[in-house]
DNA sequence: TAGCTTAGCAAGTAATCACTTACAAAGCAA
DNA sequence: TTGCTTTGTAAGTGATTACTTGCTAAGCTA
């Protein structure tokens, strides 16, 4: 019976649970597998957290305060579109993959959670996800790195289904993604598509 | 108490099942909330499927039996590559319009599923789709529509985000998404990746 | 060391889950 | 009409869910 001060335990807990909702889905956890993968009792979870939602709003909390400023500090820097690009997609893909559980639970919350805060607080962390790759898109435009043709908004879209291309590959083929060779693959392939033609 | 034969149950439940898994996601499918969609009592249920794992077998066996005969047809037509990405792409997305509860259960349950049997052919059907992005890619390069620096694998990964940009796009944008726009913008904006450079 | 707060456990709770049982009646074939 | 199969219902089943209660003891402070 070993005893941690509440902070300690909590991030355990959050660690634990999106652990479990990569590995087995969201549907698949529950206070008992968590609490066993904790190594506490069931019990002891309600004494960190009041419910299971505010383990999942903590978590919300987290992707918010850590990725989406990332995010936002790659985005509006003053490097080369082409660079702020390829950043952006380094970071939201190494924070996808040091945090696994979270594009399932982000996209399956958003989608169809019963609860209407954490639902539109999903959809905000995606919704703000696009209007950022839209501003850079944007600006490349504009300071002429890419073709004028372009339709920011499709392009963004495009780049909304990479990371989850990237878990599409890390389920069809489990035994290894290179993570920075994934993002330079995608952004190469990107970049072909937004250059100015001829 | 209307008595309907057991084939005609069989698809109201099929599509009952995927409208509540569209709509409130699969963590949210009862029987019980089936049953009440169908307009049945949850006994009347288990009369025409013996298990909820066999209804949801008995969707995958139409997903192949529908949509990946007609990829197939589409990807070893003997159009341009050009032609057969796109028609690839429209009887891809389409299909999952018509069905939409088909991709969330797809990727979770391909994903996440305890049951082997039915994670190993949901990863089949979403393999075999990328198999045949392929083919159709490859067969491009070779025939020298598409630039021969190109990865195949590449690109495919790419394609496979498309139709999962499309959920996200629905999700964030629920209002309406037209879907031939939507294939014609995304086959645009990969037409210019996979063409000639210069 | 005394006392108080905190973090843990064991054993509950009601609600919900997938599924079963016993029985009724619809509808067809003889 | 008789009799059998099929499709339905109502009321269960045990298992599992998120969460609570009552109690214990660890560990800091005075």
């Amino acid at each position: 019976m070993e005893r941690k001060p509440t902070e300690v335990r909590q991030e355990e807990i959050k660690k634990a649970l999106l652990e479990i909702v990569d590995t087995e889905g969201l549907h698949n956890l529950s206070t008992r597998k968590l609490a066993e993968k904790v190594g506490v009792t069931e019990g002891a979870l309600f004494r960190h957290f009041k419910s299971k939602r505010e383990m999942i709003l903590s978590i919300v909390d987290g992707v918010e305060e850590v990725l989406m400023k990332s995010l936002q500090t790659v985005a509006m820097s003053d490097a080369s579109s082409k660079d702020r690009l390829f950043r952006f997609l380094c970071v939201h893909v190494s924070y996808l993959i040091e945090n696994k559980g979270i594009t399932m639970l982000l996209f399956s919350e958003a989608a169809h959670s019963n609860d209407s805060e954490l639902k539109s607080r999903m959809l905000n962390v995606l919704n703000t996800q696009k209007q950022l790759a839209k501003k850079i898109i944007q600006d490349g435009i504009a300071g002429g790195e890419w073709d004028s043709s372009l339709q920011v908004e499709n392009v963004a879209t495009l780049y909304m289904g990479i990371p989850i291309s990237l878990n599409i590959e890390l389920v069809l083929n489990p035994l290894g993604v290179n993570t920075e060779n994934f993002c330079k693959k995608m952004i190469c392939l990107l970049e072909r598509a937004l250059m100015k033609s001829k």
